[in-house]
DNA sequence: TTGACAAGTATACTAATGTATAGTATACAG
DNA sequence: CTGTATACTATACATTAGTATACTTGTCAA
């Protein structure tokens, strides 16, 4: 990206700093009263901005400007999910106890929510108190993880389906996998599939 | 918060579009082209929503809306640093690739980056691909994962002080600890602590 | 020394824009 | 049955606001 002049550089700030306190943009008008300048100069300013690849800019419109940098890049909410209960749809509201501001680029696909771990069964990829990134489909790949209702209650486990049934295994060895027949096979949903893990080490002891 | 008639909530969907589309928000105009009704009615239902709190606005400007809720919860912009080059300011601007929003609840301290691992020798609690967070501090506590700068080159190791010098010990097995003693210490910089991982689940083979 | 860029003044024009006035029609609560 | 809220049309008005024209001054590299 080209250099800023001084003077560019307080203007950017000074959109920046209007945006995030006003909500919306400044007008050209604004920017030159902030400065004790004329419009034209301010009109310059922005121009260079625009021309540097600093601002976006919609010729005409007043306050037609955008941060090109924008402070805050893509960002989309995602859920963070309680107890899930089931039968209910996987996303009302009644399911979500908050939502958590990640960057687009970590998020595929339209349905996606996180959740948070409780059991060992997966150690040592997800520990406990782990947020996994889930998206929902009815079916996973066989050997993926997947979060899996088994009597009312949601587990993370490797799901393989087997001419028999279906398997559930943890990775954890001290965990026995779970065994279904087809029959059984047709009480358990499988509620998404893990995409991502995260994990804070700061509060807790190490594995 | 007042409940919207079902034409407020379809225009202030169309204002929360119109801003994240746009970088700027709506004139009262263009709401009213893009439901085909008249200015008039178009700031009725501003007023409307601003009357119920979804709405911030000032009167007589232009453009001069913005989102009440936020759509995006607090978000703090963290980098994502490429090679590390000795001597140089951390978080100069030549080692940062790009930046990612991320919830400020993650984000404890001022000094915070993200590094994306390429070795294996914290296997398997952090592997290749996966994104650490670190906060930039010169020590850590005995047995804490940090960003070690050894040669110019940036590693992941559990750091022992011991008596006789210091140890950097990777948690897979197939790794043998480093030893230095206490005047070779002196060429190793702690970077920071490892205060969080990402991992990616879907774009690798699982371990 | 010419040309490009930065940074600015001063004035003016036109289109964009919020709002005011004056209505119409429907629904619902007290 | 009256008051209030919703949801509009239609026209008009005064600012707001982006931009254009015409200059000035200073710097810096070719």
């Amino acid at each position: 990206m080209k250099t800023l002049t001084d003077r560019q550089q307080t203007v950017l700030a000074f959109v920046e700093e209007f945006c995030s306190r006003q909500g919306y943009p400044p007008t050209v008008r604004e920017v030159a009263a902030a400065f004790g300048i004329q419009p034209r100069a301010a009109a310059d300013h922005l121009a260079a901005l625009r021309r540097k690849g600093y601002l976006h800019r919609e010729p005409g419109v007043s306050r037609g400007l955008s941060l090109a940098l924008k402070s805050v890049g893509p960002v989309v909410e995602v859920p963070v999910l309680g107890r899930i209960a089931a039968g209910q749809p996987l996303l009302a509201s009644e399911n979500v106890e908050e939502t958590l501001p990640l960057p687009s680029s970590w998020v595929q696909g339209d349905e996606v929510f996180l959740l948070k771990v409780t059991g060992e069964s997966m150690a040592p990829v997800i520990l406990p108190d782990d947020l996994v990134m889930v998206r929902s489909q009815a079916r996973v790949a066989r050997g993926e993880i997947a979060v899996v209702l088994v009597d009312d209650e949601a587990t993370l486990k490797r799901v393989y389906e087997e001419a028999g049934g279906l398997v559930l295994k943890g990775d954890n060895p001290d965990f026995i996998p779970l065994r279904f027949s087809a029959q059984e096979a047709t009480y358990i949903q499988i509620l998404g599939k893990v995409v991502g893990v995260y994990r804070n080490l700061e509060s807790k002891r190490h594995g």
